[in-house]
Order: structure tokens, then sequence, then C-alpha cells
RNA sequence: GGGGCAAUGGUGUAAUUGGUAGCACGACAGAUUCUGAUUCUGUUAGUUGGGGUUCGAGUCCCUGUUGCCCUACCA
């Protein structure tokens, strides 16, 4: 199975917390339990759990995915059972190939390893229909030709029971015969379907004899045209579990409904049959359990309003950096490891909840502050001409200085940076009538540059519009490196309250920087108005392109080597320090050619929070 | 109106199945810090209402309340 996964997935949560070591949620503990009994295997046996991803491939995969993708391989990876990946193509008017690559990719790119081939419930059609058949035979299935109208109509609803199809009671061999030619494709769209004979008075509206088979004359996607039925999800998914094998089909709430069919279809099939007749053997009959899907703030993921964002240009694409897709967040630079951090950190329920994204901001912060190397980069370049370089060697010198990769990890080791006379600041560290707790650089001020020196600021210069130009400052050659200098003729230590990120002017190079923010502004996109697009955060992209990093920022092998900047999926990130958190994008900038750093996640900054408050 | 599911600090989630309601995030306060980051310490705040059983109830019983799901030939 997979190297990527935890050793032990699901609920975990940071050590301490437990009286006796983990919790186990519901789901484990019904798995435990079943284990215990022997319900798949000898008793005892955890490697008998089999789990499974059953994408329908109509769209792309969403951060709600990755949840039930983290759920369903954490548990087979935690029991040493099987996990496997399986799309549910039984509906050939939605799905297609491109939806199929893509969905590889990101259950790929999410760690999740699948046992074996990638699975097609098309490719079990034919037993499906075998199976069809039995259930006619045995008088649990019929061809109802009323219309899609009087079907609905003689369903009832919730308070009044249903009334039985004319065609309910009909011979089997008639059934048998109309449903082989639905099959060949003799009849036309909606003439007909075959049905289960359930109960048209249950309370539970899916047991109301529901539709097994429609007629549906397109060609499919893997199949071509060799159907022209195709099954119903109740009817096909449990058979595909079946098949398959799988112990555990979890799914979300929405289905809790739909298990009295789920497991009254198996029985039907299994009806007459004998564990001792080996043409005849029921088959296997998977436990499925709900549990309540991710519903992080600040997101929709509705497939026809994400379709609407990408179609009306609210966004450049399905992995536009600001979409919850799968392929949206990766680009914006979020890792696998901290997208299933924060899956394992919400738990596994039955409760509808709601996720706050900040959880999901954090688990993003938390993976790569540990990770990303740093590197310096001024996104509006401020110029500083250091006025007392010449006064202490040549003035053209460069100072090479040494640059910590990270913090968190010393083997990273240092890299070194170019310091010269003139330098570029970051605009918003200048003020110049700044407020008392402003502990960057001001008139008369001096300050810490990272890695560089100290310097104070003696003189602001204007252009014509009065706007801040440049800053004419000296430095102090004793705080080599940004450390203290010495202690003065009565031993008192110069002490200085900010450190502020720089480049030098003659060795940084520009790049185009995109910041993102979140897509919405309302927790709940939509549900003032019903339409989600008037919660749309208009500063949700700004791009920066004048930005300047330091002049040798790609990652190192020393880096790599030591765990720092090691990222799985080959994506380069980086926290530019004071920042934030950026990885390089594919495209280059169109104006200059640059290169192209995306924003995933902001630095905490008090100092912000502290100066909204006021 | 019928059926199904759920409810524990602001948010999310535990509670050895009847025995001290704990953890994380947030918020607040402080310490450390060459990133106003990280790290560390402390504070804050909770069992959906009402009855009942019990020495003892988040847990069991009764009864309300609230929320979500269900009337596609979608999944």
């Amino acid at each position: 199975m997979s190297d990527t996964a935890p050793p032990t997935a699901g609920n975990q949560t940071p050590a301490g917390d437990k009286k006796d070591g983990e919790s186990r949620h519901f789901i484990q503990q019904l798995i435990d339990r079943h284990i215990a009994e022997g319900r798949w295997g000898a008793p005892g046996d955890r490697s008998v759990v089999r789990t499974r991803f059953p994408p329908e491939p109509n769209g792309f995969l969403h951060i709600g995915h990755a949840k039930s993708i983290s759920l369903n391989h954490g548990l087979a990876v935690e029991y040493g059972g099987k996990f496997l990946l399986r799309f549910d193509d039984t509906n050939p008017e939605a799905e297609e190939q491109v939806f199929v690559d893509s969905i590889i990719r990101d259950v790929e790119w999410m760690g999740a390893r699948w046992e074996g081939d990638v699975r097609f419930a098309s490719d079990y059609f034919e037993q499906f229909y075998e199976w069809a058949r039995d259930l006619i035979r045995k008088g649990l299935a019929y061809v109802d030709e009323q219309t899609p109208d009087e079907i609905r109509e003689m369903r009832g609803d919730a308070t009044k029971p249903g009334t039985n199809s004319p065609y309910r009671d009909r011979p089997v061999e008639e059934s048998l015969d109309l449903f082989e030619r639905m099959k060949k494709g003799e009849f036309p769209n909606g003439s007909k379907v075959l049905r289960a004979k359930i109960d048209m008075a249950s309370p539970n509206m899916n047991l109301r004899d529901p539709v097994m088979y429609r007629i549906v004359n397109k060609p499919h996607h893997r199949t071509g045209s060799t159907w022209h039925i195709y099954p119903m999800y109740d009817w096909a998914h449990g058979l595909e579990d079946s098949i398959e094998g799988i112990t555990n089909s979890i799914c979300t709430l929405e289905f809790e409904n739909h298990r009295p069919l789920y497991d009254w279809f198996i029985d039907a099939i299994n009806q007459d049959r004998d564990p001792l007749n080996v043409d005849y053997r029921p088959i296997h009959h998977p436990q499925q359990t709900e549990f309540a899907r991710l519903n992080p703030t600040y997101i929709i993921t509705s497939k026809r309003k994400l379709k609407q964002l990408v179609e009306e240009g609210h966004v450049e694409g399905w992995d536009d950096p600001r979409m919850p897709t799968i392929a949206g967040v990766r680009r914006r630079g979020y890792t696998p490891e901290g997208i299933r951090n924060f899956c394992n950190g919400i738990g596994t329920t039955k409760f509808n909840a709601s996720h706050d994204y900040s959880l999901l901001e954090n688990a993003i912060r938390d993976d790569l502050n540990k990770r990303a190397p740093r590197r310096l980069c001024v996104l509006r370049p401020l110029k500083v001409t250091i006025t007392n370089w010449a006064e202490h060697g040549d003035a053209d010198r460069v100072e090479w200085m040494d640059a910590g990769n990270n913090p968190e990890n010393e083997a990273a080791g240092t890299r070194q940076v170019p310091f010269s006379g003139t330098l570029f600041i970051e605009r918003d560290d200048f003020m110049e009538d700044a407020p008392r707790k402003f502990f960057r650089l001001k008139p008369g001020g001096e300050v810490r540059l990272r890695y560089g020196f100290w310097i104070t600021c003696h003189e602001v210069v204007k252009d014509e519009t009065g706007e801040v130009v440049e800053l004419k400052c000296t430095y102090d050659p004793q705080t080599r490196g940004g450390d203290s200098p010495p202690p003065d003729a009565d031993g008192n230590v110069r002490k200085v309250k900010g450190t502020i990120h720089w480049v030098s002017a003659a060795h940084a190079k520009a790049v185009e920087v995109r910041l993102y923010d979140r897509l919405f502004t309302a927790e709940r996109p939509g549900k003032a108005t019903g339409n989600p697009i008037d919660d749309l955060n208009p500063e949700s992209l700004e791009i920066v392109g004048g930005a300047l990093i330091e002049p040798d920022w790609e990652t190192t092998e020393g880096e790599r080597a030591s765990g720092t900047g090691a990222f799985g999926d080959g994506i380069e990130r980086f926290q530019f320090e004071r920042l934030g958190y950026f990885c390089v994008d594919a495209d280059a900038s169109e104006a200059s050619g640059a290169m192209v750093f995306n924003r995933a996640v902001t630095l905490k900054d008090s100092w912000a929070k502290a100066a909204k408050k006021d």
C-alpha cells in the first residue's frame, strides 16, 4: 500500500489528549467489532478490510472528496487491507474520459495508492444484466411501460402511498423478453424501465419499486454502443462493491435512506442461492456506512455552481488556484499532507458539521512551516540607498550574507544572499508617520535587515506627486549578519525592535507574484441571496508584477536532502519570509515572461490583526 | 403530514459503554524569538429543553425542540 500515508490513518489527534492512546471513530469501532466477530473472514484477521473510492467521472474532484479519499484509503492502510479506485460510470449522458484522467491524477496526488488496476462499473455491466434477469425470474423485477410522468404520479408522496403499476404483475417471460429487447436498442429513450418489485406503500420512497435500468440510446465513453440500457445507482453500486469484495462501502449521509435498498438488492440476488451450490452461490454482502461530508466555510462544492464559476469567467478554469477543486488547491500550493492532516483532524462522524476554513489554512501552514525553504522576496519594492556604504570599503562591493534555509530544520543549512549599497525593501515596511507600535522603518528609526545589517533612515525622497520613492539610510558595519553591535562604553547594548526583508537591487530577479485570497467573502456563499456569485470576493486575486526575489531562489539539492523543500509532487514551495507560503506556477508572466509564484496562504499576522482593531 | 439521521465550550471532536466532562482550533494574557512567523505558558468557555430510573446520567427511559436528508428514467 501507500508509503506516503501515515501508518495509522483515521482520527489522529496530537498525542497526549487521550487517556489510553488513540480514540476510535464510529466506523473504526464498527470494523473492529466485525473483525472480532469474524464477519468477513477468520475472526481477528484485520487484513480482510477492503474499501474503495467510487467517483462518478462527470466533473473534477474537490476538497470534499479529499475527505472521502483519506478516510477510505486511511482505513485500508490502518488495517493492512486493500483500497480500490473505481469509477461509477453508469450514466453515459454525463460522463467523459477527461474526468477519468483528471480524477486519477488527483487521487494519486492525494497520496492514495490503490490495489491493482483502476476499476470501472461499466466492466461489470454484463454481470449486472444477468443478475437483473435472475431477479425477473424470481418475480422480483418487471418491465414497466409507463411514462416517466406516470411513474412519478403513481409513486405518491411522503404522506400518500403509491399505487402499483399496471405492468407490475405481467408474466415473467414477457418482462424477460422486453428487457432483452431494451438492451438491444429496440425502444426509444424513456419508453420502458426495469423496476424492482418491492413496496409501493413503503414510507421510504426509495423502496417504492425503484427503477433499476433505463433506456439510454447513447454511446458510453468506455463501452461504446454495446448497451442501450444503463443501470441506476442503487442497483449498480452494491453490486460493484460486492464484485470487488468491498467490506465497507462508505458514503455520505444522504445515502442513509438508500441503505435498505442497497441491502434489498443483494438479498434479492441471494434469495434461493446456496453456499453449497457452486453454480448458484450467494454473493458477497458489504456493509454500507454513512458519514457526514466535509463542509468547509467560505467555499462551495456544488458541481453545478463550480461549473458556473468557470463558464462565466469568474475564475480562470477548473484549476484556478482559488477553486476548491483538488486541481485548484494543488496549483495554489497546498500540500496533500496538509490536506490529509486537516481531514484527519476534523474527525469522522454523522454530525452535519461546519468546518472553519481557517482550519485548513492552519494545516497547510503547519506542514509548510516545517518543510518549506525560506527565501527573501520583496513584493512592492522601495529603493534604499546606503549612503555610507563607500565609507567602509569599495562602493561597488557586494557582501555575501549567510541566510538560514529553514529554522525548523537545522540540517537544511544556510545559503548566501548578496548585500550591496542599493537595496529594495517592502513599501509596507516603511511609514513616514508611524504609529507608536510600528516596529519597522520610519524616519530617524533603525531596523534590522534580515540576515543583513542594521540601517537607520535619514532622508525620505519623494517625487513631484509626493510619493516616497527612495530612502537614504546609513548602515552599521558592526551589525553584519543582523547581530547586535557590541556594547557601548557604558555597557549598554543597542537594540532594535523590527526586522524586515530586503533584496539587493543589482542582484534581485523580477518575478510575478499572484496573491490569492478567499474566493468568497461569505461564510456560506449564496446563503443571503441564493446565488454564490453575489458573495464573490473582488480581491480574491491581486497580481503583483514587479516583485523582486533573491537571485538564487531555486531549491537546492542540499535542502532536499535535508527534507526541506522535498515535496513528493515535485512542486517547488517556499516561505517568502514575513509574507507567506508560495509555490512556483507553471505559467510565466504574460507581460515579461518572468517566473510566477502563487501565494498559498499568508503567515499569521498579529500586527495586521491589531491594526484592524484600532 | 410520513420515514430516516443527528445534537457536548465560539468551531470541530473525545469520554474506558452508568463513575472526576478531556483534546485541538479560535479568542485573550504573558514568555521566547534576527520572520509582528514558529515555539512555550496561562486564562476563557460546554453536555438541546423538560421529566424519570439510579448512591451516581453526556451515556439508560419518557417527552418536547432544533437541524439535515428523502417524492430523477442523476450519483
